[in-house]
DNA sequence: CAATTAATTAGAATTAGTCTAAATATATAC
DNA sequence: GTATATATTTAGACTAATTCTAATTAATTG
């Protein structure tokens, strides 16, 4: 067994926290919520769990320019909504995601690996008010 | 006249590192070409003529997770490819914007403002390498 | 169980960016 | 054109997110 392979404790709890909340909570949100079932874990272990987890294809970070990373339970290939008022961000898929990539790959002439695509908008919550 | 709308050196010296160059510099590499024009200038003018310069409508401000903001002499919508291997980043336009914008709205449910795809992968140069 | 190796901890360090208060510059009113 | 008001710039302090470091603890192997 490879050494960077064991799930302890702490990052068993990080990957709980992530599991278990349908939001996409930031580094120091988990570190809030994680400490609550092991309350000596540290700040640099949750981030250090975030990584081995990251790695490891348990979780899924999103980053946007504004603010802390986000990490989603959701690992498959997906896209984002944001909202502009209230921040609120929203997974969902585009199954064209496959044509995109060939289309964006021609355009930039760069091998693909990935595509992303982000909907900046108002969410229906906001939108009511 | 309203009070923002003055272009002054420092906002103009910015504006013109910006729009000298091909590639997407960042504040600080912006700071530096300025100050060889403008000695005098300071790190937080800078950031406060981008923002002058956003909001006027005359660059734009690239976010990815990874490290600084990129300012952009093109202020027009487009998307971005990521070279995964040396950063390099390269702008073009997919046509289907529009299309996609109204089916991620769809999906989302948030009513959309503006969309823009990123498409990571290895550049022409480092796939030669 | 002694020796390695890996993981965790606490806090210092780093990076990008913002804020503040004083100093300059520019514009407006007499 | 001088006084007053308003805007802008400056330098440096500050903040937030994240990474690094060195010491400590835990786990694994011979």
């Amino acid at each position: 067994m490879k050494p960077e392979e064991k799930l302890t404790r702490q990052r068993d709890a990080v990957l709980q926290v992530i599991r278990s909340r349908e939001d996409h909570p930031t580094a120091n949100e988990i570190f809030q919520a994680a400490r609550q079932h092991l309350p000596t874990i540290s700040y640099a272990t949750v981030y250090n769990s975030l990584r081995f987890l990251k790695e490891a294809g348990l979780v899924h970070e999103i980053k946007f320019g504004d603010g802390a990373s986000r990490y989603d339970r959701e690992t498959d290939r997906h896209d984002h909504a944001i909202c502009n008022d209230c921040g609120k961000l929203v997974d969902f898929d585009l199954p064209q995601a496959a044509d995109l990539m060939k289309a964006a790959a021609r355009k930039s002439k760069f091998q693909p690996a990935s595509v992303h695509l982000t909907l900046r908008g108002t969410c229906p919550d906001c939108r009511k008010a």
